[in-house]
Parts: structure tokens; sequence; C-alpha cells
RNA sequence: GGGCGAUUAGCUCAAUUGGCUAGAGCGCCUGCCUUACACGCAGGAGGUCACUGGUUCAAGUCCAGUAUCGCCCACCA
């Protein structure tokens, strides 16, 4: 099977019948609506994203086959930060410029051209992984019908009351030079020193000692605190320190917060001295607060030392920490200098260490919000799949702050706040919430602000025409959180968010639980009062063999492009899906491969599977319709009409579809690609297809039967197998619809065609599983399997052909009608089969369930080869009944235990006890 | 610091509510170009279910603890 050859034509044969575009139009009435999550338009497709779609896309598939409405809503994030980086920086390499050279208008003009250019790669890349998304509706996150879901819900929020603007200390990104949000740090373990510095007493009494990680933040301290029940702290609150260096003289006050030495979480390095810096640390800010100390700033946006300190003003932070600690040191205030670790928090996207700064900013208030989505989950109006997750998901809502959605950058939706000039407006009551914050020349600098639905000319209190927007765009995730609703024409009331939100469900991955999850939850119940989608599945990270994440610096990243071209796009998804159990990860050993063409390019084993599967589909497919000939003659069957192997894959046929079904609606993916794995290529190929081939050559009624069981139930395995492997199912439809169209087995077993399988229906459930039938067949392939088995060890070639005896009890009669199954897959010539068979002089033996098969072998047979087998099976036997006998000899196991446990318990033994009896003695007379 | 997950064959993973002799794919060994498929066919070897205790008639599965690896969360004394 060569993947080229078809799934180019067949992607383009899906796209040209608009298989894909789904319609509220009433025809098919159940929705099943999945949004993906929108890939960043910086982004190239990896393996994760492969996962992600892939598993999106057998949902869909198999729903859409399944006769519900099935959209698959397809776009892209514009995703602020990301894609305002790549941009500025291929703007410094190339032209060596800012955006500030080319101002803000131009800078977005550019963004928006790169994004033409390359926006749509990743879209592309999904296409040849044979995505079904309706392209139709792609959106994208800053486009007009988003934005206008954006600003909606601004102001909705706005309105609300959950929307303020206040003065607070944020995690600032001194390199990017924005605020972020807690969503957008990593924590990295970083090498430092804790320093302890003395810091005089005012009135020349002495000295205190505070402890720090950061003595250049000193620069900004207002107080130095102590634990109230500190027994030093009724002399010593209330005087005053000198701040070194800066010879500003701060309070001592006292504050719970502070830990006494050697007690609670920080006590190993209390001094119990804490130098307070309310504009740097949000903890000092709180005491700031508590206290009404001033805040002094002593950062630059780009966190070097400011105005406020003096001369260190214009050093960069960390070096500031240096000659601050040299310049205390010369001074003879280093008390001690010891070696820390600790986790400090780092943008994750310029990798630097981010500051605590205090600035005007943006924020969602969260508490009202984060109840109503937590309470979706704890009423089941959302469910984790996984179940754990809902815990992960719990727990950050349990603990959620205000959420701050302000950036100062240029590329997203701008802020739909506008204020206006006029003194007289200024709203004492809209900066309640940042008053402690603000400094005189702020507070005199306030203005009235509001927020509109369409660009104001003037101001609704004054009229003025003096108004002007703000200049800051949202986080990335506000656009985010609103794409169930936006993509779907929020808030207009369009036929498509009435018939397809709420969603079914969301596939993504853990990292994105609270960032993206939580907040569509949260969005979703304000904005349209219903949760976006009823059910979250999470899937596995994937790691490289070592157990580490893949990664671009790494090197250790599999190219899912790579891999389509390698092993075409259905190995890559069957693959993927194979793997996907509910464990969080999944390792995938990758190797390097050097291409023809001199790449060198990361691969894996594991897309092997994929491929080989494939390929076994097609062969089998080409050889079952290679032996069609006449099926224009052929007609619906009837049960009597069947044999025996025929009713065997019909029961097995009905099993798989049943159980994959069951599956894929668990979202248990990966046992639905083992399961039908198996029934194809065990069952189907090993067993039925290998029996047709006799059956098919003799001709007759039962060749007839033969065809009409093999297109049924190759039609069938096509359905089932289509959500996982598009492509190769999809060719070998258009091939079967040609050689043997009409493929109605019987009453009962239907599949009525269709013009491509994309569009055909999903396998029905029919009546035919028999359980006795399939014991039956244990059996029989036991049987064949011990005469293969002493064929092989026996040495005889697998053309020659042997003579064997069944010594069969009461299944002789169906054994002696079972012969030909026998003898044409264990290659026997004469097989004899009784109630009780005597047992030929030199032959090799083996125990089969209830019968006992013989293969004389004269000559042939290797003495010392038969030994050990019969050794060996009687060792494994003995420990068997060893077994069983101690739990049948122990009374309470017999009387505890359920009935039916002991019941096959005691059957279990005597069949034990039977085989090794004969086995026994089959060794016995090979001794003879 | 808090939470979660994993640990089963050389590798990657399975194993319903505890109950047949713990399975599959890859890899390995043997033999095969058998009326599709060597990306294949037939057969075989390979496991102290991380460790220690406990509950139970019965534990890979439940409980407690230990170890190792990994992930997420956490306001920097």
């Amino acid at each position: 099977y060569d993947p080229k050859e078809v799934e180019d034509r067949i992607y383009k044969k899906w796209l040209d019948a608009g298989d894909f575009h789904a319609v509220p139009d009433g025809a098919r009435k159940v929705p099943y609506t999945i949004v993906i999550p929108p890939p960043n338009v910086t982004g190239a497709l990896h393996l994760g994203h492969a996962l992600n779609n892939t598993l999106q896309d057998v949902l869909i598939r198999r729903h859409r086959m399944a006769g519900d409405n099935a959209l698959w809503m397809p776009g892209t994030d514009h995703a602020g930060i990301a894609t305002q980086a790549v941009v500025e920086r291929k703007l410094m390499q190339e032209e060596k410029k800012t955006r500030h050279d080319l101002g803000r208008e131009e800078t977005i003009r550019r963004i928006w051209e790169w994004r033409k250019l390359y926006g749509n790669r990743i879209l592309d890349q999904l296409k040849r992984m044979g995505c079904s998304c309706d392209w139709d509706r792609t959106r994208f996150t800053l486009d007009e019908q988003c934005a206008r879901a954006v600003r909606h819900a601004f102001v909705a929020l706005f309105n609300a009351g959950l929307i303020y603007r206040g003065k607070r200390l944020i995690n600032w990104d001194p390199v990017l030079q924005t605020a972020l949000s807690d969503d957008e740090l990593e924590h990295e373990t970083v090498k430092t020193s804790f320093w302890n510095i003395r810091y005089p007493l005012a009135d020349g009494s002495g000295h205190v000692t505070v402890a720090t990680t950061r003595p250049e933040t000193m620069l900004g301290d207002t107080a130095v605190a102590m634990n109230p029940k500190d027994p030093r702290a009724k002399a010593l609150v209330g005087k005053k320190v000198v701040l070194p260096l800066v010879n500003r003289e701060i309070p001592i006050i006292a504050d719970d917060y502070v830990s006494l030495p050697g007690e609670g979480d920080k006590g190993a390095f209390s001094t119990g001295f804490l130098k307070v810096t309310p504009a740097h640390d949000p903890n000092d800010f709180e005491i700031g607060l508590r206290h009404k100390l001033p805040l002094v700033n002593i950062f630059n946006r780009d966190a070097s030392i400011n105005a406020n300190g003096g001369t260190y003003r214009g050093l960069d932070r960390f070096k500031a920490r240096k000659v601050i600690v040299a310049d205390l040191e010369a001074l003879g205030l280093i008390e001690s200098e010891k070696p820390y670790e600790h986790e400090v928090a780092h943008s994750d996207r310029s990798k630097a260490p981010i500051e605590p700064w205090l600035s005007d900013q943006w924020f969602v208030k969260s508490d009202k919000l984060a109840k109503l989505a937590a309470d979706a989950v704890r009423e089941g109006k959302v469910r984790f799949f996984p179940e754990r997750y809902g815990d992960t998901y719990l727990d950050w809502l349990d603990n959620l702050r205000d959420w701050c959605v302000s950036r100062q950058l240029w590329w997203g939706h701008r802020i739909p706040v506008w204020y206006c000039s006029n003194p007289a407006c200024a709203d004492p009551a809209q900066y309640a919430a940042c008053e402690a914050g603000s400094s005189e020349e702020e507070r005199a600098a306030r203005r009235f602000f509001f927020s509109a639905l369409e660009d104001p000319k003037t101001c609704p209190k004054c009229g003025s025409t003096e108004i002007v927007q703000d200049e800051d765009v949202l986080d990335t995730w506000f656009s985010s959180s609103l794409w169930p609703l936006s993509t779907l024409g929020w808030p207009e009331k369009t036929p498509e968010l009435a018939f397809y939100y709420p969603t079914n469900v969301l596939i993504t991955s853990r990292g994105i639980i609270t960032l993206w999850v939580a907040r569509m939850v949260m969005m979703g119940l304000f904005n349209a009062g219903k949760v976006p989608f009823r059910d979250v599945y999470i899937h596995a990270t994937i790691l490289d063999g070592k157990g580490e994440t893949m990664s671009k610096s790494k090197g250790n990243g599999v190219d899912p492009v790579d891999i389509i071209e390698e092993y075409g796009a259905d190995a890559l998804r069957f693959s993927l899906v194979h793997m996907t159990g509910e464990t969080q990860d999944v390792r995938m050993p990758v190797e390097k491969k050097k291409l023809e063409g001199g790449r060198e390019i990361n691969t894996s084993k594991k897309f092997e599977i994929g491929r080989n599967f494939c390929n076994k589909l097609w062969n089998a497919s080409r050889f079952t319709m290679s032996n069609l000939d006449g099926w224009a003659d052929t007609k619906p069957v009837t049960e009597q009409d069947l044999d025996f192997d025929d009713r065997w894959i019909l029961s097995r046929l009905e099993w798989a579809v049943s159980q994959s079904t069951e599956e894929l609606d668990a979202y248990a993916f990966g046992a639905y690609a083992h399961r039908a794995y198996a029934f194809f290529w065990n069952d189907f190929c090993d067993w039925y297809l290998e029996r047709a081939k006799a059956k098919l050559a003799k001709g007759g009624a039962s060749k007839r039967t033969t065809q009409r069981v093999l297109a049924f139930a190759l039609d069938q395995a096509l359905r089932l197998l289509h959500p996982a492997i598009p492509y190769v199912t999809e060719a070998i439809w258009e091939k079967l619809e040609e050689t043997a169209p009409g493929r109605d087995l019987m009453k009962g077993a239907s599949a009525p065609g269709s013009p491509r399988l994309v569009v055909a229906a999903w396998p029905e459930e029919t009546e035919l599983r028999n359980e006795a039938i399939e014991a039956d067949m244990d059996l029989l392939q036991g049987i064949v399997g011990a005469i293969r088995e002493i064929r092989s060890e026996m040495g005889i070639a697998p053309k020659g052909s042997v003579k064997a005896v069944i010594s069969a009890g009461e299944r002789a009669e169906f054994l002696r009608r079972q012969a030909d199954f026998i003898t044409s897959l264990a290659g026997v010539s004469d097989l004899a089969v009784e109630a009780s068979a005597q047992r030929p002089a030199h032959s090799a033996s083996a125990v089969v369930g209830s019968a006992e098969v013989f293969v004389p072998l004269e000559g042939l047979i290797d003495f010392a080869t038969e030994r050990k087998r019969l050794t060996q099976r009687i060792e494994t036997a003995e420990k068997g009944l060893a077994g069983v006998t101690a739990k049948l000899s122990n009374a309470n196991f017999v009387a505890r235990a359920n009935p039916e446990v002991v019941e096959s318990e005691k059957a279990r033994a005597a069949d034990l006890t039977a085989e090794l009896g004969r086995l026994k003695a089959s060794l016995q007379a090979l001794e003879d």
C-alpha cells in the first residue's frame, strides 16, 4: 500500500463533495459538535497536535457515520505575545528595526501580512492528516466575528461589575515589557544567595538584621516588620532604622505575617526582621496596605533602577544587586551570605525572570465566575475524562485570584474602554480599588472611563469629543475563552449557535485545563448561561523514550509531517490512537534517520504498527475482492446457508462492532484500535480468510456464501476502521463499491452502500453474536495450533502433510463435521476422529481441552524433542493443578468464595487432572 | 511546599466490579517467498506484576508505608 498515491486524491474528493460541511438544516437532527483547540498561528504541527486532532477526527467521523449532524469547527489563535514576538524578531533581523520604529499601525499591518502568509500552515498540515473539519467555517480569534464576541463579553462583564481597573502588583516581563497572567509563568530553580543585612537603628542603639534574596530591592524599602510576639518587639516597634545606602529613615512595625526565628515555614532563615518593599513584593504590598506604608517603585519598565534608586539609577536589576551587595559589604553591613536555591517565576515567553511591578491594569473579578465554573463540574454538567482531572480544575478555581487581562502589546483585541480628558468627569469611585497604590500625580490624572460596544465619538458623561481609547490589548486567553461561542456566531442568535451549542466534547492536553478549559466554562456560563461543552477528554502527553518531554530545543521531537512522508497519514493516526490509554504520559522511543536527500529526521518504530496494519488491510482487501468473481450472481443468504466458520466470523464481527462502539463512546481510543486491529488481523485474516481459500477453490453454493460473507465482513470492517484510518479505508471502499455493489448479507445484517465511506453508516449492531460457536472455534483453533506446533517442532516441511488422529469424546461428531477446517489449515492429509481413539505408534501428541490429538510420525519422530515438549506441558499442568488443589482444599475458600467460582475451580481441577493423565500416558508411551 | 500520575516480558503498553495457567505489538530464536501481504506466514523462548507490610477464601488489582521517575500547582525572607 502506497499512501502517497491515494491521500491527496481522496482528501480532495471529500472536500469536493462537501462531506465535512455541516449545516443546521434539520435533515440530520442530532448535533455533534467539537470546536478545535485553536493552534497558535505561529505554530507548526507537532506530535501533540497530531494526537489531539486525530482523536477529534476519530470522534467526528464516527458520529458523522452514526448519522449525527457532526460539526468540527476549525480555526487558529492569534496568540498575542508569541506572534508579536516572532514578527518583531523578523523585523529586527531583516530591517534592524523595532516595533517603535514602525509605529503601532504599521506593526499591526506587518503582523497581519505575516499571518496571511504563514497563519494557515498548521491547518494545511491538519488537512494532510485527514482531519475532517468544516473548513468553510474556519475562524481566527482576531477576525471580525471573534472581535464582536470579545467586545460584547468585555462590555457585559464591565457592566456587571466584573471588570475593573486597578493599580496592582502584577507579573511584569521586563523583556517583552508587558503584564502577564499567573498562567503565563513558569517556575524555575535559581541558584542565588541569602543575605543577612544590618539596618542600623536611627537612635544609634544598634541594628536589626534582615534576611533577603533580593538585596537590590532595599532601595524601595519603606519599613522593617517584625512579629508582635517577638520578645524584642516591645523595645523595637515604633523605633526607626536608617536604610543604608539610601539614608532614609523607615519605621519598625509589627505584623503577624513575619515568622519568628525558627518557627513556621520560613523560620529556618528568618532573623525575625523582614524588610518591607511594598512596590516589589506581593506580600510586602499587603503589609504596606495594612500599615499605610508609602510605595517606592524603584524599577523602570525594563527593570533597571529608576530615579528613586539615587546613585544606582540606570543599573540593571542584577547588576544593581552586585553593586549594592559590594557597597554594603564595604560598609560592613553584610552579616552573612549563604548559597540558596529557590523557585523563581519566569516568563514562559521571554524566559526572563518576572518582576512584581506596580502598574495600572485591567482585571476580571474571578470569585463569582469561578464559582459558576466549579459548580458546573461539581454538578456533573461538565464531565472530565479521565475523571481525576476534575480535581485539577476545581483546585485551581477554588484558589483563583483576579485575572489580569491587559497586556502592553499591540497584537490583540484592543481593550474597548475610553477615557474622557475632562477633569470634571473624574469619578473617584472608579478608582477606589487602586487608591492605595496611586501617587499624587496619578490621582490628579485619573479620568472617567467607560466601555462601549461600538467605537464612541463622545464622552457619555460630558459629551466631550476629547476621548481616547485604552492603549492596551487583551490577554490572548480572553478571546480563547470565548471560542466555543464566538465561532458559532455569538452574540448574534445564529442558527448555528442555537443548534450546535453547547458542544459535545472538548479534547485537549492537561497543560491548559486551567488556562483555557476553566475560562471557557466561566465565559460560557456567564455569556450564554450554558456550559460550552459536556465532556472534556484529556489526552496523554507524548514523551520520548527516556521519559522527557519533546521539544525543539532538546532535538527529540518527532515531526508528524515527516511521519506522514515516511509511513503515511493513516499510519500516523492509527499508531497514535492505538497508544492512547488513560495514563497521563506515553513514551515514544525516538531514533534518528537519514533521508536520501541527506536530511536527518527523528522517527520512531512505534509508527510501524500503523503502517503494517494499513498494508495488511490493503492486501487482504485486494485478495478478498479478487475472489469475488461472479458477484452479480450471488444473492443475500439465509441462516441455513452459513457454515460454522461463517457464523463464527459474523459473531466475532458483531462483538468487535458492539465493543468498539462502546469504547469510542467512553473515549477508550486505544481499546477501540486494539479491538478493530485484532478483529481484522487475527480473526478475519488469520482464520476466516485462510479457511475461505479452500472453500472458494471448491466452488458451488458454499463459495457463493463465502463471497457474501467476505464482502459483508470487509464492508463492516472498513466502516469500523474508517475513523482511525480514513484514507486507506476510503480507497478500498471505492474498489469494493465497484467490485461488489449491494453487500447485504441476509435479513438482520444489511450493508447499504454509499458513494463514499466517509458518509456511509456506522456498522449496525446485529444479533449474530454466538458464544457457543466461539467456544467451539477455540477448540478447533486449539487443535490446528497443536498440530502445527508438532509439525514445527518435529521439523516437518510446511508443504509436507501429516496424518492425525483425534480422540475427541463427545466432541467427536462436531470435529468430524469440521474435518475440512482442520485438514485445510493444519496441513493434514489423513484425519481420523474417534470418540476414543487408540494411540498410534510413534506419535507426537497434545491435549486440547477435552480432546487429544495424535500425530503419527513413524521414523520422523524426534523422541528427545517430544519428551521435552510433553515434560514442559506436564510441568505447566501440574503447577496449575497444585494451585487449584490448594484453593479447593482450603475450607474457607469453598465456604466463602462465590459458588460459581468454586464450581469453575472444581471443573478446572477435573480438566487438569484429565489432561495430566493423558500427558503422562503419552510420555509413558514414548518411553515404550 | 501542596497535589497528581507512573513503576507489569529486552522496549512500548494492556489486564472489567479483586477470581481460569498475567496478554499484545516491537525486538529475539526456529522454519517458511504456502492462491493477498516478508510492512508477511507458522511455531517458540521470555514476567519475583518496583519494594515492605496489611486486608481477604483469593491481590498486578484494595489499604498503609518506602524507593525511583515524571507532571501540574505555589506571592522571591
